[in-house]
DNA sequence: ACAAAAGTGTTGACTGTACACCCATGA
DNA sequence: TCATGGGTGTACAGTCAACACTTTTGT
């Protein structure tokens, strides 16, 4: 049985995060198996709770899926058809999915609730793929790191929110220097040049890019790091916390 | 009386419209007063109908006050703090004044409604200025365009989703071609070059300024207009249409 | 002819990129 | 000493802004 309560909640308002993650040169999300539904993945989300600001439930969320605070954290757009959930072709599905779990979890009240209209705000979060022991939430059957253009079929539209929550990570890469929080704490220029071309999906010289990224004089240089590979050892960075 | 009934609209989410138009040089926001709370303005705004997407009830509220359909119109930020209206010091004041609406246009229930936490999606609007016949909404006693700089005392947090939206505006201006949005039909160079630097509040010199628009071949040359003055008359421009 | 403002051209600084080169590392 | 990949320098092309100049208009 679960807590859950339908009155402690804004209806028809919910959260998806697109959580963004990097590791072998890809950019990879992090989605979450349906425990109901044939082969049904979705984006980390839930509800905000009527006493809460949208932004802490957005971090509720996150750290419930990530185990995480304190993770860079912003909303990038609203996604307000009338018809999102209610035509949904998946909404049938999963009505009676949740009907169906054999712990009762939810009462009929319940379901209709959550098979309601709802206008979900995107959130995007950038975490070090390292750090994060991913946990699937109450619907979840499963969670994994996708990478970005291999994502599995995602309900609703959730696919859309995906490529939208990419655009606006794309954007603010260039303006605000929030890239650093998908490496680890150190970093070789290398990755920092293959994580720009992962999100911007081309490639950039690496001359002009090093000079370019030290200029801002955000970095820090520490020693070098030897991998036993027999070439020159590349140096390791750390961001400059300000 | 009214027809409003809250049944027929999405609770606790609202809709707040920064209006953006250009005149003389100034850039300038469509504010309305409130008819209760003394010299109290707020951005037009409404709520969504349980029926309709997000998007069609902002172009329904530009509607109502602008009287113009086909408008630019983008969102732009969620407002979601827990307390941005039930800690607000014109929350009293605003729930007092719908109370002794003469006309009793609302219950209190529908008060109490209204006086709830909302989150507000924010949107603006770019409109040519000389198109827009300004009708004050159901709580504005006026509505007036105001400079950018010279705003009035505005409710709750609407000073901030102001600053928010011209943030935005400014960011999309440059990418997007959206500031004739803002011009009658025709123009002139000289009237463009005004117009981009109200919005980001620094001057361009005219020769780089002209150079770049032009190049961008989205402008078609059309007469010349001679106003009388004793200089060369400048050329008139249209937006080309695709 | 003159004042006022529109519109254009030239120059020099700056930025971004392609290419070539040198350096450290371990076998 | 050699292969490998890290890291740096240079030169060229394209962009942007300041300044000076010419053109048009009505008095």
């Amino acid at each position: 049985m679960s807590t859950f309560n339908i009155d402690d909640y804004i209806s028809q308002l919910s959260i998806d995060c697109v959580i963004f993650g990097f590791k072998d040169k890809e950019l990879k999300v992090l989605v979450s198996e349906l425990t109901y539904g044939d082969n049904l993945w979705s984006l980390p989300g839930g509800y905000i709770l009527k006493t809460e600001s949208v932004d802490a439930a957005a971090a509720r969320i996150l750290k419930r899926s990530t185990g995480l605070d304190n993770i860079y954290l912003e909303q990038f757009r609203v996604f307000g058809d009338e018809n999102r959930i209610l035509q949904s072709k998946y909404k049938e599905n999963i009505k009676q999915g949740l009907l169906q779990l054999n712990d009762k979890r939810f009462d009929e009240k319940t379901i209709a609730w959550m098979a309601n209209r709802f206008v979900c705000i995107g959130y995007y979060a950038l975490v070090d793929i390292n750090k994060v022991n991913p946990k699937p939430g109450e619907f979840g059957a499963s969670i994994e790191w996708r990478n970005i253009d291999d994502l599995p079929n995602l309900t609703h539209d959730h696919d859309t929110i995906v490529s939208y929550g990419l655009k606006a990570l794309r954007q603010i890469l260039d303006e605000k220097l929030i890239g650093f929080n998908l490496l680890p704490k150190t970093f070789t220029m290398k990755e920092v040049k293959e994580l720009y071309e992962a999100v911007h999906d081309t490639s950039f010289p690496m001359n002009n890019f090093q000079k370019k990224i030290l200029e801002l004089n955000v970095l820090e240089r520490l020693g070098k790091k030897f991998t036993g590979a027999q070439n020159r050892a590349p140096f390791l960075y750390r961001f400059k916390e300000n």
